[in-house]
Order: structure tokens, then sequence, then C-alpha cells
DNA sequence: TGTACATCAGTGAACGCGCGTTCACTGATGTAC
DNA sequence: TGTACATCAGTGAACGCGCGTTCACTGATGTAC
């Protein structure tokens, strides 16, 4: 009877001992393909023997996984996207508005970007580098992003005034100020910390710029501009 | 006479019929590179076989003009950064300060990107994914740039309350904009006109939020901005 | 329960190929007298 | 002016090497009875 039981228990808890080591090679391929990407080269040129031996396995194996790198390169995408937006909507979430929300929000980003940085070396340089079809998952990544983000703000009503167009045109704008200054923060050497100090103090600056010029935003604004021009000068 | 006068004028005319050979033969490399990468290629996967090849000259020829492709890459970056800072400084001085000025610059900009987009592919796609050295050189010329741009602002006169380092801190944030704007624009397949014009006018108004911002912006900013938030909402 | 068979993740040898780099060379261009 | 020599950009053969991919394989895991 222990027998018996024990049995159909095997199978609920490990139904496949086979399926989980593969995960786990394939797993293996995945770290082994960031590992190298993050000691400089970039992921375009990674090969399949490369990889492989950095993760230990023979080169034919990889076939079992993925049909070429580019197929690799996807899983990645995939996988590091998800991560950040969970973080920094919690971060956004957890927070009041105003710049305190903001250095807060980007403190988050930069402690997250240095524990991450394998997936986010890959991330930025794929972004205009990778192959056609990785480029265009990377921006879908981050657009999802920005959308999000955007209906952060509409919930928080911070810009009460502003259309859902230029809503999404400001998250947009602080996407992409994130994405750039990534490369920035993985260049950093540690021993540089005051540097590192300035740089976020700089990034949170434009960004509250940013928020200042969708604070001031008209919907009419080719108006607008020319009359902030002429008024402050 | 005739010929002792030819002989002189001839070393002025030509004075190394071999060095104008030679840069020929250079270029010739340059443009190959140019042109693998602008096939999709990234530039740090490119051989020098594969280069020579495309330039017509035999594999060894390479090493006369170039030590590695990092060099190559450096030379690069060189010749692709001044024309754009020149052109862009030409487009701001024939132009009114305000939209208007920020519209013509972007077509300025944009048309210039299509006309070398060879050059700036390879900007692009090396200021994240290239080697260290290249990556610097590029974000060398890019900080050369805003530099510039921060100069003639002041020129304008068009914030005169900034301060120098918040008049440079919006020249950053637009040129950030306008990198990464790039990609997007190379990535564009010219049968979509309608697309290619929403992004441009997409483009011109997150520049005139950012002016915005900058026109608004107060040297005391964590103030301002709860302020700002506060009075609009 | 045990036995006999199927599946399939990972192995290891082998292949043809293009790579970067070396080397001795050729022949046009440049220089000295 | 012409001649004799030096320079050096580009050539072409050769090298050793790592690549991607194929193939038949092994042996642990899974399944049927």
């Amino acid at each position: 009877m222990l027998k018996s039981t024990a049995r159909p228990s095997k199978v609920v808890e490990e139904p496949q001992a086979r399926a989980r080591k593969k995960e786990q090679t394939r797993q293996k391929l995945i770290q082994a393909a960031l590992n190298l990407v993050s000691g400089g080269s970039s992921f375009t040129a990674l090969g399949i023997r490369e990889i492989t031996r950095e993760a230990g396995v023979v080169p034919t194996a990889f076939y079992r996984h993925f049909r070429n790198t580019d197929e690799l390169g996807l899983a990645l995408v995939e996988e590091g996207g998800m991560t950040l937006r969970r973080l920094l909507r919690e971060a956004r979430q957890t927070s009041l508005p105003g710049e305190d929300m903001i250095r807060h929000s980007v403190n988050v980003f930069v402690s997250y970007l240095q524990q991450h940085h394998l997936e986010w070396r890959f991330v930025t340089t794929e972004r205009s580098g990778g192959s056609k079809i990785l480029r265009m998952a990377i921006r879908n990544e981050v657009s999802h992003f920005t959308n999000e983000m955007a209906s952060d703000l509409r919930a928080l009503n911070i810009f009460p005034k502003l259309s859902t167009q230029s809503l999404q045109r400001i998250c947009a704008l602080v996407v992409t100020l994130m994405m750039y200054a990534t490369t920035d923060f993985l260049d950093l050497t540690p021993d540089h910390p005051k540097l590192e100090e300035e740089m976020i103090d700089n990034f949170v600056k434009q960004i509250v710029m940013v928020f200042l010029g969708g604070a001031n935003w008209e919907e009419e604004p080719s108006v607008s501009l020319s009359d902030e021009l002429s008024n402050k000068s």
C-alpha cells in the first residue's frame, strides 16, 4: 500500500525527471550566453561552440534546445523584460508622487541594473545591434513597459489635464532616457562612487525636467512653446 | 624650361601619386565596412577577409591601413560625427527660435540620416554594442555634439535664466532622444510615409516638451516640481 | 511487481569551410645623382 | 635628362585553428503489459 501511494505521488512531485534535467541544461545555456555577453562579447558574435563550452555541455547538445543563437536571444529578451516591469511597478506604487517618487524609482532601477547587469548588457546592446527579429522583440518589450508606466501615471492622476497620447509620449521619453542611461551605468567601474552619484542625480533631474514639461504642456503645443519662451525671456 | 617648371608644379598638384592611391584604398575599405554594416551585419562581427572582399582588395592589403578592425571602427566614428555636427549647426542658425526651429532641425536631421544611413547604422549600433574603445570614442563624439548645441542655445539666448549646467542637461536630453530615435528611423521601410510622418511629429513634440520643461525649470528643482504638480492638478 | 521496449537528452567523431595572420614577392612610384 | 636604386601598396600562397552542422551512438528515464 505504501508503495502504491508512493508511485502516484512521485508522478505528481516530479512527473518528468527527464524534463527537469532538460530545463536545467537550457538554463545553463542561457546563463552561459549572458556570462559571455557580460564579458564584453557582442551577443551577435557569440557562437554555438562558445556558448556550449561555457555551459559545460557538448556543442551538439545546443540543438536539443534552440535551432540557432537567435532563438536563444529571444528567450533572453522574454526572461529579462518581465522582471524589470514588475519591479518598477512596485517601486512606483510604494512611493509618493513628485521628485521623491522619481528618485526612488531611479534608485530601484539602478540597483536592479547592477544586480542583473548581464541581462541588461544584452538588451541594450541588441536593441540597436542585433538581428532584426531581436530588435523587434526588444522594442515590443519596451513598448509594453511604456504602456504600463502610462497607465500607472494615469491611475496616480499626476497629469490630469493631459491626453492619453501626451501621457504616453512622456512615458516613452522617460523610458528612452532609461534605456540610454543603462549603457552608461553598465560601463561604470565600481571604484568611482562619486561619478555614479552624479550620473544618478543628472538622470533624476532630466526626468524631473521632462515631467515639468508635461505639467506645462498644452494640447495645442505650437502656440504654448512660443508663449512660454517669450514670457520667460 | 617648360619641363623644369612642369616638374615642381607636378610636385605641388599631386605630390604623392602613391599616397593618393593609398588613401583611395583606405576609403574603399571604410566604405566596404559601411556597406556590410548596412546590410545587417553587426560591425563587431565583421571580419578582415569579409571587408577586403567587399572592397575588392586582397585580405593582406588591410594591414597596410589598419592594425585590426577596431582601428577601422575608430576612423568611422571620426568621419561620421563631424559632418552631422556641421550640418545641424547650420540648421540651427538658419532658422528662428521656437517650435519651427525644432521642426526644421529635426527635418534636417532625418534627411541627413537617410542620406548617410550607413554611417549612422554603425554609430548607433556600436555606441552600446561595440568594443569598449569604440563605445568611448562614440560617447566622446556625442558629448562634443552636446556641448556645441548648448553653446548655440546659449548664444540664441532661448533660456536666459538657466545655468550652464541645466542648459547642458537639456541638450544632453535632446541628443539622447535623437540617438535613440535614430535606431527607429533606420528601421523604417520607405513604403510607410505615414508612419515616418508620425514618428517625426512625435519626436518634435517630445523635444518641445523637453524645452518646455527647461523653460519652467527653477534652479532649486525639488521645490518647483512639487509646486508645479500641485498647482496644475 | 518485474520485464521488455520506446524515447530522447546528451555524446563524440568527423566533415568541409572561412577565418586571421605570416611571408616572400612584384612592380609602380619616388628619390638621388 | 636619364640611370640606378629605394620604397612600399598590394599580391597570392600557405599555415593552423575554430567554426556550424551531420551522424550514429549511449544510457538513463518513461511506458505498457
